[in-house]
This record gives structure tokens, C-alpha cells and sequence, in this order.
DNA sequence: GTCTATACTAAGATAGAC
DNA sequence: GTCTATCTTAGTATAGAC
């Protein structure tokens, strides 16, 4: 409690920043141990296994969903809107530990797969109460998760033809009001 | 031409669905022989590397999609309605070819990541004329995005809380009205 | 707490028999 | 055209020095 171990963080860092740029494959312990300037053996006293590592991502993912939703409650903005700007990020921590994960989850582990199941179900319920009805939830959490989805696919050399800036923003604002009281 | 090579189909087959069930990590030359009911030898003759393998899963993509865009233009239930209705499927051709490319491109295949890209495109293209503007455009591609996205999530164990059924059916009304003239 | 050295395993690929 | 056998490399993990 008193002060977190500061290396197991560069690690798990370096962890995700991998995985982000280069997908699963590239993420091996080696190419992790080397960004994270420590020696495989280092590592492997941190992290005793790929799985042990894996599931320290997955907890990172956990944690800061649970900060976001707390967030999320006291949004000035609004709850929906908060959601799906934030949905569309790439540049903050909760983002790149959601890109993280999933590209776990789509490589193959259950854990990872369902992290991000949990954390859909934790904000559909607490984007409940701030939506209209049913139907209106549904469009809410699949529209982020398209924004989500295209955050992943982007990576470095984007360029695409995602709504993003003014035009992003005239999108959510749109969608809230069908969807808000 | 005259006829097609059923081995390497078969193969190809067994490829899209390991990618599909059990992730990257998985789809292992090795694995993918077995599952097609050949030998290492004999798969590496039909595709002599793994990144064979993997081009002509992107290539079976483009294919279907070709197709796909055809059918969507001449669909009877309008253009918008198909191509959200079968954004949310997986049990055909398309869906499955879709769903192991998107595996492969998060695991850190750029080929794969561009045929991604390359199709959102297409169909971002062919949807355009039948959408009220660009924003209704936006929406309807965030949408297939998060339909296909929860489709690559689920899996097996599903049962998750997306929209299915009677509940999408009406969700995708909706939108087309929002959406289109 | 972090390193070097090394063992073990699995994956991708080749050679050549049939 | 498909198989068996084998090689090489890369990835994970262990042991033990520092």
C-alpha cells in the first residue's frame, strides 16, 4: 500500500505498449524485457510467467475501468457523452489497456476475453439509468464499441475515414439527444 | 480456372476456423494440419509458409466482400438494412472469413490490418449513396463496426448482453430510418 | 532484486521418400 | 500430391551467481 513496486509497472508498461504497436505476436517476453530495459531474468522475478504477466494486464484493465466509472457518474457533461468521447480515445491510460487487452482476448485468452465482457456489462449498467430505454442502450454501447474497434484497427498509420474531431463530436452530440432524456 | 483446388480449400477452411474458435495463438501450422486432416508436409506444399497461409485467408476476404458488395447493392430490403443485418451475423462465409482476418490483423499481421481497412472503404463507398449525409454515414458504419466487433468477441460462451434477435432487428429499423431517405 | 547462462519446448520450414 | 523425418529458431522458463 504504502508505495507501489515501481518496476513491475515499466514492465507491464512496456507490456502494453507492444501489444498496442505491434500486436500479440510481437509481445513476447524477450522483446518486453528488452523495452522495459531489464534482462529476461529480471522480468521473470517480477512475472514468473507469460500468463502471470497477461493477468497483471488484465488487472491494470480492471482497476482503471472502475475509476472510469466513477468518473463516469459525475461527468459534467453527461454520462453518455463522457462514454463515447472517451471511447474514441487512444491517448490515455484506461484506452491503451483496453487496445491491450483485447488484442490478448484475440490472440486467444479466455481471461482477457472475459475482462472485456465484464467491463462492456459494467458500463452498459451504469449507462442504464442515463438512457431512455432499451433500444437506446443497445445503439449507446454498440456505437462505442465501433469507436472502440476502429481505436484498435487504427494504430500508428491511421489516416482513416473514422469520424474524428468536430465531426466525431456533431456525432455524439446527435446520438445523445436520441438517446437522453 | 476450370477447376478449383480442393485441397487448398480445405485447408484454408481449417485455418479461418481454428483463427475463429481459438484465437491466433493457436491457428499453429502444425494445428491447422491436423484440423484439415493432412500432414505438416502436406499442408506445406498447398502454402509453403505461414505468411502463404495467412495472404490467401486476406484474399478469400476480399473475395467475399467483392461479392458482398454486389448483393448489397441489389438487396431487396435496401442497402443499409443488409448491410447492418449482416454485420451482426457469423455463422456465413463472409462472417467467418471476416472474423480470422481481424484476428490475424490484431495479432500484428499488417496485410491483414490493410484488407481491414480496404473493405471498411469499400463499404463505406458503397453505402454513401444511400445515406442522407456523412454523419448518417458515420453512424451506420459505427455501428456495423461495433455489431462485427462484439461478433469477433463472442465466441462460443456468448451470451452476452448485445443485441440479437427481435431487439436488433427493431435497433437497425430505427437506424435506417435515421439514416436513409 | 536483478543478472547470466542454459534447459526445454514448440513453431516454422526443409529434404527427400513414396 | 502427400507423407515422414529432421533441422533451426524463437519463446518460455529454471538455476544459480552476484
Amino acid at each position: 500500500m504504502s508505495r507501489p513496486p515501481r518496476a513491475r509497472e515499466i514492465v507491464l508498461d512496456a507490456f502494453e505498449q507492444i501489444l498496442s504497436n505491434e500486436g500479440a505476436r510481437a509481445a513476447t517476453m524477450d522483446a518486453v524485457a528488452r523495452q522495459a530495459g531489464v534482462s529476461k531474468g529480471g522480468l521473470l522475478y517480477h512475472f514468473a510467467s507469460k500468463e502471470a504477466l497477461e493477468s497483471a494486464m488484465v488487472d491494470r484493465l480492471l482497476k482503471l475501468v472502475a475509476d472510469d466509472l466513477a468518473e463516469l457518474e459525475s461527468a459534467e457533461e453527461g454520462s453518455v457523452t463522457y462514454f463515447l468521447r472517451t471511447s474514441a480515445a487512444e491517448d490515455d491510460n484506461l484506452d491503451r489497456a483496453m487496445i491491450a487487452v483485447a488484442r490478448l482476448a484475440q490472440s486467444g485468452s479466455e481471461p482477457a476475453r472475459d475482462a472485456i465482457r465484464t467491463v462492456r456489462l459494467q458500463w452498459e449498467d451504469a449507462l442504464r439509468p442515463h438512457t431512455r430505454d432499451a433500444l437506446a442502450l443497445d445503439l449507446v454501447m454498440l456505437l462505442a464499441d465501433g469507436l472502440s474497434f476502429n481505436s484498435t484497427m487504427g494504430g500508428d498509420a491511421q489516416l482513416s475515414s473514422v469520424p474524428h474531431g468536430e465531426a466525431l463530436d456533431t456525432l455524439i452530440e446527435r446520438v445523445v439527444g436520441l438517446t437522453t432524456w
